[in-house]
DNA sequence: GAAATAACGGACAACGGAGTCCATTATCTT
DNA sequence: AAGATAATGGACTCCGTTGTCCGTTATTTC
């Protein structure tokens, strides 16, 4: 597994939320259904996307939680980043510890360029365009 | 992280016993030593590694582990698939539970390649490769 | 101001991966 | 045959991830 579930279940929030008017709070409540993500859990992970500045929140009734910037300016390496850090891109496929560029491993070359284009997707993909995605399927001229 | 650790430890392992002479048995607390992983649980992985052919083992004296087969014959991703056995490619990369080629999930035609690149460099390389990349380092006419 | 609402935060349970320990079994050496 | 050696297999601990529960805090509505 490439990512943990929670920044999955990160990610899964952040599209719903994105795919819903962007103005408005959703209730954590509303998302877990809607997601089927086991609501206290979501809760947690939520949080932490508000604490690291991709959700911004509001308590009270008419509350809830709203994208903090646009879906646009959010990356998907964003969320990674918030949940899970970026520690896998940098770690040693076969988990050599000397493992570097002047003491690479034997994977590391074949590895390095995979890497990056993992991160590459990443980091060019936002919420915005998985949304779209999502919309507008199987019309011409997407970009992958 | 990508492999699970015991599944880093077994590609160690064997690369280990690929770069001694791979007629003799080695003992699992050499490998071990060698290789800087706990003793107790490289027990286990390679009990894995028995089980599932890639190693053949001896008991007693002068006893130990060594490989089943050729180095050329055993590929990385039989030892993938031997310890952590081949989900990741499989699974959607942000857990979507109904992803497929029908239903797709927003990163699917843009991962899809991404999966097939590391299914493909993982089956393509073997512990043979992998051993001899170590040993012709700095040589010219490499193939990656 | 009171009640309802919804995020916040801490404590805890369940689960699996990582790692240890030890008794057993098979084999070699003398 | 006896003792040493090394893999085998079971039970166990440890810890991070996953997931739950509940009381607290802030805000809105009436």
């Amino acid at each position: 597994m490439i990512l943990s579930r929670a920044c999955e279940y990160a990610v899964q929030a952040l599209i719903y939320a994105t795919s819903q008017r962007p103005e408005r709070f959703l209730a954590v409540r509303d998302v877990a259904l809607a997601t089927r993500i086991p609501m206290a859990y979501l809760s947690k992970i939520i949080q932490r996307l508000v604490a690291r500045g991709l959700l911004s929140s509001r308590k009270g009734p008419r509350g809830g939680v709203r994208l903090a910037r646009l879906a646009g300016a959010i990356k998907v390496l964003d969320i990674v980043e918030a949940i899970d850090g970026l520690g896998f891109l940098n770690r040693c496929v076969i988990g050599h510890p000397r493992c570097s560029e002047t003491h690479p491993c034997p994977l590391h070359d074949a590895w390095g360029p995979l890497r990056d284009e993992i991160q590459g997707l990443l980091a060019r993909r936002s919420l915005g365009d998985l949304v779209r995605e999502l919309r507008g399927r199987g019309l011409p001229g997407r970009r992958s």
